[in-house]
DNA sequence: ACCGTGACCTACC
DNA sequence: AGGTAGGCCACGG
């Protein structure tokens, strides 16, 4: 291999934002999950940011399919709402069946989904 | 090539 | 109990 020693292998080390979408992708509808959590489970560990990061390459990328709504932080704020603009990112979580507490956020006790 | 920033988290004081 | 600081990896200028 003399090149670019890119070994694609499709196994299940991919690069680490198709991981993250990969992981994205199978959150269960009315499921929230964390950062940190995608994060460790990627192997990342403290690299959280990343995560967000992926995902904001994705929302300017073709893969704004991904239900980045779905992830918040630990606290359980959507932090991407301003990315999404506005309520929308509620709209949508409150539209999959997740509640919201007083504070406006996520109720992670009753949604926390893990990888 | 270096520095700064970023949808974060954990730990210590 | 709350607040502050540092750490982590990657990309942009």
């Amino acid at each position: 291999m003399t090149k670019t020693g890119k070994l694609p292998e499709s196994n299940d080390e991919g690069d680490f934002f198709e991981r993250v979408y990969d992981v994205v992708a199978r959150i269960p509808e009315g499921r929230v999950t964390t950062y940190g959590a995608i994060a460790r489970h990627l192997g990342t560990g403290g690299s959280a940011r990343l995560v967000g990061w992926a995902l904001n390459k994705t929302l300017a990328g073709d893969k704004s399919m991904l239900p980045c709504h779905r992830v918040v932080n630990r606290k359980g704020e959507l932090t991407g709402s301003t990315w999404f603009g506005g309520d929308i990112m509620e709209q949508m979580l409150r539209s999959e069946g997740i509640t919201f507490d007083e504070l406006g956020r996520v109720d992670m006790s009753a949604h926390y989904w893990e990888p």
